[in-house]
DNA sequence: GTCTTCCCTGATCGAATGTTCAGGGAAGCA
DNA sequence: TGCTTCCCTGAACATTCGATCAGGGAAGAC
């Protein structure tokens, strides 16, 4: 099966200790987790993970570096997709796809609010590689915006974190409302960009 | 010194305990937290923890106890305060304490957040204990003033928890926003409480 | 004064943690 | 066919985990 049997089967070991680790770390965070159960849940010998990762913070970062390489290609997209958009529109654009993320993988906002809560040298890492990039961007587009008036006026940082907030918080606490209600299905993401739509205040006809 | 001159000091040990727990549980969760580091913090023997708690799960409920003592007296205190105002005023009275709440300890919102992501034995004490009572009253506050038409229309439950999300975040957050913009001073409490009124639409004169 | 109560410590338990290491064993190359 | 490469395992390492227990030692009751 070609030069590259071996090759994929590694990589296929690779992404599932991937998508269990990023699970663990998401519900008990870094110091949680543990090697061993990760090991148990992908259902291979714990040394594996050592072996393609030195350690368990590379595992770490690598789970980081996994989830935020799709979702910045996914940014990209939907900022290119709006492209010709007004600042308004296409920051909704990029926070429709937030919303979207936050609900399909609700691991996404866990892990990030579980890391920025506390000074680390993961959290220096996780911002200088990733979030910084990504987040000043968009604070810059909400500054343009409330110069031109289309987006409410405020702290910027607040109203982006504010953003993110809405967007994950509902999904990213799922078991706790369904504990509370009962309910097994979790809002749906328009509802979800209404919100912050509204927190923007941005008209859908001209003011 | 009087009778209680040893239990004075008993319960000062308590409650040096109490919140050197809170802190580690808030920054990184039950299962990352350990004892011999919680009590090095306070400065006393491991053991002592396990004295005055008889384990590390019942020394995290007494922390969430204390939170939630104290969280609903100051709740009940300030819907009496605005007992003859219309609900949205009422809801915004409380938002406005939570909003509070969440700049004087961020720990808080980290410690709901940290647990509400996984289902454990501890959330659903949690949800039972404490959380139900409260949440389950603001809910139908929200309803009230849908059906009256004076707050946005839309799923209650995730109107609710947008709330908190927002009152906290930037709080609880404060770790990461400080790497990223260098901001050391959060922001005002009334900046966040105007996004929850503009996020509720409570119009500020009669629509 | 003695006696009791009880806050607190230090030693210790088995279990679990992250990490290291020697080796097996199949796939690809010669 | 033999040889090398490399994915993967199991055993072992020292450390740290939550929990238990015996005992010290001061405060309060008598």
């Amino acid at each position: 099966m070609g030069v590259k049997a071996r090759t994929k089967a590694a990589d296929a070991s690779r992404s599932r200790i991937i998508r269990a680790a990023r699970a663990r770390f998401a519900s008990v965070g870094f110091e949680g987790a543990s090697t061993r159960q990760i090991a148990e849940d992908v259902g291979v010998a714990q040394s594996l993970l050592l072996y393609h990762f030195a350690s368990k913070e590379s595992l770490w970062k690598a789970v980081m570096d996994d989830l935020f390489v799709s979702a910045r290609a996914r940014l990209d997209e939907a900022e290119r997709a709006s492209r010709d958009a007004m600042i308004p529109e296409r920051l909704m654009a990029v926070a429709r796809l937030i919303v979207q993320l936050a609900a399909e993988q609700p691991d996404i906002h866990r892990l990030m609010t579980i890391e920025g809560r506390s000074e680390s040298d993961r959290l220096r890492w996780l911002v200088e590689r990733h979030l910084r990039p990504i987040h000043e961007k968009y604070i810059a587009w909400i500054r343009r915006g409330q110069r031109a008036r289309l987006i409410r006026s405020g702290d910027p940082v607040l109203l982006y974190y504010s953003i993110l907030a809405i967007a994950g918080t509902t999904y990213s606490l799922a078991p706790e409302i369904k504990l509370l209600t009962g309910t097994t299905s979790p809002p749906a993401p328009a509802a979800v960009e209404a919100l912050i739509r509204s927190l923007l205040q941005i008209e859908t006809e001209a003011s």
